[in-house]
DNA sequence: CGAAGTGTTGAAGGGTTTCAAGCATAGTGG
DNA sequence: CCACTATGCTTGAAACCCTTCAACACTTCG
């Protein structure tokens, strides 16, 4: 399937910036990955909590991370794109402690736990990339942290915005400030820490302010400029920085 | 120094139960460390975007890694603790996209990106172990961003005095749910996304209830069953849990 | 003693939530 | 084809949480 050589290349071109990895690396992590699943939208794909014997990397389709809260609501702790793996956490520390599930119809590879610690063991390199690649998930949860605490509605959705473009073009899937979007309001309140109703007049005031347009699940980002300005958004922590990683080795 | 082995062997023993590390790597690991630095409160320690080529372990004192805003607000990411490691995702990505400062007066051991590398080819397990850690710092910011998107001010506090209580007592520094809290209480609001004056009122609440008792820096928690519960708190994400790992592998 | 930093309190204002209702769209079954 | 339902988006109004501003008390320290 031509989809599936294609998020694995993409998911190999990050790690390959993360750590420099040789093409032999490249290939013996894509070979060990082959079996593709489907799930459907609201579907689980990785229990709380569960231990799983395989990784799932996302190959097309959108996922997201949260925890539910005893009184019913939820935050959504991290948004999911292709090329991203959705439990590497729990294959570094061995256990998972959040659910992951699908936003949208969504494909998944398999990549059996096993193998690819055997895998890290004869390339030590791809230990370093897998790890790198953590770190940037938590210099995401880094920035989210200061949008729900720090920031204003507006400026922490702006920032959202931000942040989910940037990433959807790193990865080849939007570009000229155009991406499909196919969130629920209810699920981007539930990610920036709002109420339904208030995430909507928000929306709207970023609207009016010329910012965005948000329809039918796809975004338009009018004045990039302005939305940047509006979110303090700052790209670097989504750059992958292997020459300096290099250059410290 | 006697303070200094007995930190080297906190971390060493959180890192052995997260990947089964033997004696040597153990011994190797504390042999790298050795230069001592102290640092004063409010002293910063590791600058962002810095391309430290040291590793820093926090011995003893407290620490916090936080982001300013352009208004001069400023979020507080994580609160580190003596056995932790205060750049970690430096090391894993190049790259520190968050400064960290000292709250207490602090001292620090200095362990060498180069040496580090070089420790991590010889004994793969070093090189999981440290990854596992920082799985549990993300485990860690997830729980933070829960607080600061869907928890109440009350709540979000109850959940930071017993995960800081339970940070203090696996590394020994704390029992009898009592322990030293040296912080001022713009850096509690700061850590909380709350206002000084509101962080200042909920204290009180909490004081009202009788959960706790905070002054001059010393925390004394009096109902640990009714903090938990006022927190939602669950400590396993804070737990290493090496079996599980060695169970997929 | 004066200065600086920290903790505490009151009152006003604004940002958010909640509750409630109305509207639009798409899918379903009669 | 048309109710009919379900889901998601939108809007209004009241209540509440939280911030801001301001002032004061307490402590430490030079």
């Amino acid at each position: 399937v031509p989809v599936v050589s294609r998020t694995i290349s993409l998911l190999a071109s990050r790690l390959q910036r993360l750590a420099d990895l040789s093409d032999g690396e490249v290939r013996a992590l894509s070979e060990a990955a082959t079996v593709t699943r489907v799930h459907e939208p609201n579907e689980m794909i990785c229990e709380e909590g569960a231990l799983s014997s395989h990784l799932h990397i996302l190959v097309s389709g959108l996922c997201h991370r949260h925890k539910p809260l005893p009184d019913g609501s939820r935050q959504i702790t991290a948004i999911l794109l292709p090329g991203d793996i959705l439990d590497l956490s729990g294959f570094a520390c061995g256990r998972l402690d959040h659910s992951v599930a699908a936003l949208t119809r969504a494909h998944t590879m398999l990549l059996p736990a096993a193998q690819l610690r055997s895998l890290i063991e004869r390339y030590p390199r791809l230990g370093q990339a897998l790890w790198a690649d953590m770190a940037r998930e938590l210099a995401i949860a880094e920035q989210w942290m200061v949008g729900l605490g720090r920031r204003t509605s507006y400026s922490r959705m702006a920032h959202l915005l931000c942040e989910l473009y940037a990433r959807l073009e790193l990865v080849g899937i939007a570009r000229d400030h155009r991406c499909a979007l196919p969130f629920t309001q209810a699920e981007l309140a539930d990610a920036l820490g709002l109420s339904c109703v208030h995430l909507n007049r928000t929306l709207q005031q970023l609207r009016h302010d010329d910012l965005i347009s948000l329809k039918n699940g796809h975004l338009v980002i009018k004045d990039w400029q302005g939305l940047v300005a509006a979110g303090g958004f700052s790209p670097i922590y989504l750059l992958p920085c292997a020459r300096q990683a290099a250059a410290v080795a």
